[in-house]
DNA sequence: CCTTGACTCTCCAGTTACTGGAGGGTGTAT
DNA sequence: ATACACCCTCCAGTAACTGGAGAGTCAAGG
């Protein structure tokens, strides 16, 4: 029979923790003296404890090493459970990788430029919205302004003809060849006209910026979403867009704020 | 502005992450309205609750990230916790790589015989002891039990002559040759014999595993141990151990107790 | 025999980053 | 007017311990 500190010392676990496992009943005390409340062990608990701490070294939680150390478990019962920590430890050593990527990435940025970056990059999946849309190519940047500003109003205007109701802020999907789609979110589903189409923008995986400030800066925030891209191994998946959160012709362009938003997946 | 749901449908934080993030004064709301309480939102808040996510993202806990968003923060004070937790991660990444090596091993074992190990082997540290020892070369398997019989009687006897106090169960130590060390831990230092020297075992990590039963049982667990560091990509670094938990040559074998202890580092 | 120091006990609080729920007030659309 | 979504605060719980307070126990040394 060992005291606590005893036993301690034979299995390497702190006293504490052993105290604790007596407590959650993982691992009881031989007995209990009555008189002192002393607890105290024996060496034929050392198989149970040893299992234990041989499950605990796996990474498996307390409770499914109570499970595990049932005596009436099945050979195929532990297979099953060792199979999915299997699966389990391997995501989250990929997620370590990913971390470890996003730290070089970062890291290298820091010494590049000796500060934080300007944009910062965030994954997040956006629900898909329903939209009214009208869409057309665009000849070359310079007219990008008046193009997009008269695809809005003939949507603005559809909208409101039809009396539909406007759940968000617009949102600009470039697709391939400078073809610029303008969509303005709606409540509910609207007639279609010739030229404003009513469809669901898809839900997705996106990598996300926000950019404060005129459109002459996008090429910079463009600059680094791309860039962030590639030091993190994502890929572009679809259309990008650009979300304007506050924008207002007639104010002040120092006061816009414009979300891009890149449809992504991991390389 | 924008109410705390709307802020949570832009950023894809919850809500109740945002009322968290305000209460512990990482990410304050921008105001609170005194008649409601309601918390709201401003787009200029979007970069430091970016930055918050995308810190987060490296695997930063929250009290590191408040830090890393103060303003007055140099390039070289975040590139040094950057570094810091690059070795961190590096650190977990080994860890789950070895899980996983520990998980397919018990898999493999599980497969070839259908059950639960019966030999549990444990890394733990062990600490250095004094101990009062006797050794000798043995010249063959038959001759273990009478040679150590004999030198243990040896360093008892040089115990009790020099009034030493015992600390603990023998511990054979199993040198090159088949050369065994009979030691026996004493509480203070006490001179030394013809045969019994003095000293102290070394500390070390040590893979372990407890027998019960006698020693005709010894080889299969020795031949487990070994199988284990194998697997586990292990090797021994020094002599192994035995430390005779539980031993009374009148008793009944069965009853015995040992531990065997390998001093081992990873491959 | 007494004291000292090591050991043990129970109970409580704190850790991280939230999550869930109860109970109650607010805002807007029909 | 009422339904419904939304917002508030406060409390409890999570996992696996760790640290500390306050009090009882044990063995050795003087």
């Amino acid at each position: 029979m060992l005291k606590i500190g005893e036993f301690s010392r034979l299995v390497g676990v702190p006293v504490k923790t052993l105290r604790y496992y007596d407590e959650i009943g993982l691992f009881k005390s031989d007995h209990i003296d009555e008189q002192t409340g002393y607890r105290f062990y024996s060496f034929e608990q050392l198989p149970r404890l040893n299992r234990l701490l041989a499950l605990k070294d796996l990474g498996m939680s307390l409770n499914q090493i109570d499970q595990m150390l049932k005596e009436d478990l099945s050979a195929d019962q532990l297979r099953g459970m060792l199979l999915l920590k299997q699966v389990e430890l391997e995501d989250m050593a990929r997620d370590i990788r990913e971390r470890i990527d996003r730290v070089d990435a970062r890291l290298s940025l820091i010494e590049t430029e000796d500060k934080m970056p300007d944009y910062e990059v965030v994954i997040k999946t956006v629900d898909p919205v329903l939209v009214a849309s009208s869409q057309e190519a665009i000849p070359d940047y310079e007219t990008i302004g008046p193009v997009m500003g008269r695809l809005y109003n003939g949507v603005v205007a559809h909208i409101v003809k039809h009396k539909g109701q406007f759940a968000g802020p617009g949102i600009t999907v470039w697709h391939e060849n400078l073809k610029a789609e303008a969509t303005l979110p709606i409540k509910k589903t609207i007639p279609e006209g010739d030229d404003v189409k009513v469809h669901e923008l898809p839900g997705d995986q996106m990598a996300c910026l926000v950019h404060h400030g005129g459109f002459e800066g996008f090429p910079r925030a463009y600059q680094a979403g791309v860039q962030w891209l590639e030091a993190n191994g994502y890929e572009v998946t679809g259309p990008n867009r650009e979300v304007y959160l506050q924008f207002d012709p007639e104010g002040d362009s120092k006061d816009y704020v414009t979300e891009i938003q890149f449809p992504v997946a991991k390389v």
